[in-house]
DNA sequence: GACCCTATATTTAGCTT
DNA sequence: GAAGCTAAATATAGGGT
């Protein structure tokens, strides 16, 4: 019985080749997971078959998601351009926040001017409609948090 | 000599770490080109490691690439969590620019307010300090954008 | 520490059911 | 064609140099 020769040749029979495939798969998937256990690193495997429609990843789908950002990241393109673009979207959100305050100071002159001029007039504001400077403010500082969160996440 | 235990945790000991490492690299990278030519199909694994700046890849970097390439334009991976992400910051950016509406009308009420009060006694307004509403508006919306950008470069 | 050696554990090709 | 079996091939932990 000649067993298990290792030909490291392309499985022309379709089914031999599936069930090698199957087999195999399992076995890297074993793989990947154990280095990444024992060694404490990131690591990722993806296979597109004709067998499944998606990709299969291990050692799973969210850590695949990573190690492929981050790869892509290292790799690939314009840091630059990243970086660029967070300061870009910082600045935006900080004029706006500046915009913010110089009208809320407006506001604030306006108010004092009318209660000036209205006195005792009984005129009443709407508190409702007031914006509170500081919720304004942590607001801004919340959306810039979540982005560079959301950077970081994919980064 | 007990010899090959199979402990499958976290190797501690440095040496033994980075020992274990590179043998289990080699054979994982072993395993990926194998399963790659019995099979006849697409698949690279990519590993980060503490010992290599860069991430090493297999089969080559240009088969990793367009294996990765293929996966982010083919997986449909967590839509949803990144949709809801993504309507979590419109929401907050609505909700700040909601706030901004009131206040900006609270503001035109205030003027006229004081316009009626003030008459002609000479008070200017500072128009440097004024927000316009439209450009508030846009600004919001391009804040929008480019967080919808950054996150479907990232996706 | 890197490199080879080898005992043992693990993987798997080819078979059988 | 999936699931299990087993012999053979491989991978690798621990040790030596």
């Amino acid at each position: 019985m000649t067993r298990n020769r290792a030909s490291l040749a392309y499985v022309s029979d379709d089914a031999a080749r599936k069930i090698t495939y199957k087999k195999r798969k399992k076995g890297l998937a074993k793989k990947v997971s154990e280095l990444i256990t024992l060694c404490g690193i990131q690591a990722c495997a993806v296979i597109f078959s004709s067998y499944e429609s998606k990709p299969e990843v291990w050692p799973d789908s969210s850590e695949a998601q990573q190690v492929i950002t981050r790869f892509q990241n290292t790799y690939a393109r314009d840091e630059t351009r990243n970086l660029n673009q967070e300061s870009f979207t910082r600045q935006r959100i900080a004029k706006v926040s500046a915009q913010l305050k110089k009208q809320r100071k407006e506001n604030s002159k306006k108010e004092m001017n009318l209660a000036m001029f209205q006195c005792a007039e009984g005129g009443s504001m709407d508190d409702e409609a007031m914006v509170d400077p500081d919720e304004l403010d942590s607001l801004a500082q919340e959306n810039i948090n979540i982005i560079n969160n959301k950077m970081h996440e994919f980064i």
